[in-house]
RNA sequence: UCCCCGGUAGCUCAGCGGUAGAGCAAUCGGCUGUUAACCGAUGGGUCGUAGGUUCGAAUCCUACCCGGGGAGCCA
């Protein structure tokens, strides 16, 4: 249905009614197929069908919800509203609605559209929102393409407890009610299908970092799983996560990475998908465009925690949650910094070793470890990533450190002392994209089927 | 998981101790090259669930369920 250059010719549509309006001489039929915001006009007038008397009752079941396929002649509107209409030869009834079809042609909550997760795609906001989504995950792809990244599959399901990343969905076969149990009482677990307990995966980090050891540069893009009791617009129990991970790199260059990534990515959107970006900026966040061509524009601001800090003690402003210097930032701080402080996304690099995980690298202060967040306005964390520590001494030191038995982690500290070299990656929410390109507020609107504590529907 | 707010017609909401309302939708009719069309009429609700207070509860109290906002956790 992507409009015509120009008008001219027989043609065929299949879809939706938008909405229809009757007329005692015409019929104003609003079709769309889902591949685009606007929807074709179909003018059907009456006369033309007269010959046809079944058409005539058929006329009044065609309203907001129908499935048509109309053939006709695709001619330049003569009214405002639309550059071309379909002036109907035929329009066949597909499927009909009930008096009870619940989407109406006017807005409509999203709290009450995830009530009819089945028809709700159908509505503006959510077909703009499968677009978008569609669009940034082909230029996601073309972005890795470009520098030469792989993209690695990495398994859903595994048996790695990675540290730090949010409890994780245990996967088994074992029956609940029943299952085999060893003879201090415990669930012998070697009985279950793996052999050991298996979850699905909350990071494909580790694994890519195998294979950027082999392939230099790899990047996932794949579904992720957290069993984390989080009940907040930004949070999800399954969400898509990109995972990009380069040897022969380190911080600088991983935040480096991030700002392109992003960066481009917007770019792409404000060029393909212009129509969906501004009902967005229209309906549901005024000035969006206007702060996604200065993203596209406008370098990140880059600062160490250190500096953050400091800034935020700078600043005046009374937080609910005190900064201090060795406290991760709290999502107030996070928002005070790139809404109102910097006004654009900002990198911060450099935290303390005590609020991130035991793989980033240490810095030669002992204090601080190279790991940088994306923070943009809005969204808050949109990217954490790091780089590893590729120093196998110290990272077995800083697993003990961290109170980790090492014995499990021998195949990652024998990356390290077999080749090992500096490297670097990040993970971003895909859903975070989506909601930062869209202003969408609620992460569950900007993904088909949410799953959140206590709903997962289909 | 914690704090706050809310569940009244299909949808969005008003009513906040005295027996249920509006707009939109639906149904019927009218009008119109219309644009979330417009105009008129009609039908439609055991007021989230279960208890309690009261002569009387949608309205006050308690518990539970569901939804939203914020926090924590993080992407």
């Amino acid at each position: 249905m992507r409009a015509r250059e120009a008008a001219g010719g027989r043609v065929r549509v299949q879809g939706w009614l938008k909405t229809a309006r009757h007329g005692k001489e015409v019929s104003f039929l609003d079709v769309s197929d889902g591949s685009s915001l606007a929807g074709l006009q179909v003018v059907v007038a009456r006369e033309r069908e007269s010959a046809n008397p079944e058409f005539q009752t058929e006329l009044q079941a065609l309203r907001t919800g129908c499935a048509v396929d109309v053939v006709g002649e695709l001619v330049e509107s003569p009214a405002a509203g639309q550059r071309f209409e379909i002036h109907a030869e035929r329009v066949t009834l597909i499927g009909p609605v009930g008096d009870d079809y619940p989407l109406q042609k006017k807005r409509h909550s999203f709290e009450y559209l995830r009530t009819l997760g089945h028809l709700r795609l159908r509505s503006n906001t959510l077909g703009a929102v499968l677009r978008v989504r569609d669009a940034a995950a082909r230029a996601i792809r073309r972005f890795f393409e470009e520098r030469d990244f792989l993209e690695l599959h990495a398994p859903v399901v595994t048996t790695l407890d990675a540290e730090g990343a949010g409890s994780q969905f245990r996967v088994t076969t074992l029956d609940p009610a029943a299952p085999p149990r060893a003879a201090d009482g415990a669930v012998d677990w070697s009985q279950d299908f793996f052999g050991k307990p298996a979850y699905l995966s909350v990071s494909g980090q580790l694994e890519a970092e195998i294979a950027a050891l082999a392939a230099s540069r790899v990047y996932t893009f794949g579904p992720t799983f957290r069993a984390e009791n989080s009940n907040t617009s930004r949070h999800l129990a399954e969400f898509w996560m990109v995972e990009p991970e380069a040897a022969f790199l380190d911080l600088e260059g991983d935040a480096t990475l991030a700002e392109d990534f992003i960066r481009q990515v917007v770019r792409e959107l404000l060029e393909r998908c212009p129509e969906d970006l501004a009902f967005f900026d229209e309906r549901i966040e005024k000035g969006l465009l206007a702060a996604l061509a200065h993203v596209a524009e406008t370098p990140f601001e880059r600062m160490t925690y250190t500096d953050a800090v400091a800034r935020l003690e700078q600043s005046g402003r009374s937080f609910e949650f005190p900064v201090t210097w060795g406290v991760d930032l709290q999502s107030e701080h996070e928002r005070w910094l790139s809404e109102e402080h910097v006004r654009r996304p900002l990198i911060v690099t450099d935290y303390p070793r005590d609020v991130k995980a035991f793989y980033m690298y240490l810095n030669d202060d002992e204090r601080t470890v190279r790991a940088m967040d994306v923070l943009v306005p809005r969204v808050g964390e949109i990217v954490g990533g790091s780089q590893r520590e590729h120093r196998a001494d110290r990272l077995e030191r800083r697993m003990r450190d961290a109170g980790l038995d090492p014995a499990p982690y021998g195949w990652y500290l024998e990356l390290r002392r077999h080749g090992g070299v500096p490297h670097a990656g990040f993970g971003l929410g895909f859903e975070r994209l989506i909601q930062f390109v869209t202003g969408m507020a609620n992460i569950r609107d900007v993904i088909p089927f949410p799953r959140t504590p206590g709903s997962a529907e289909f």
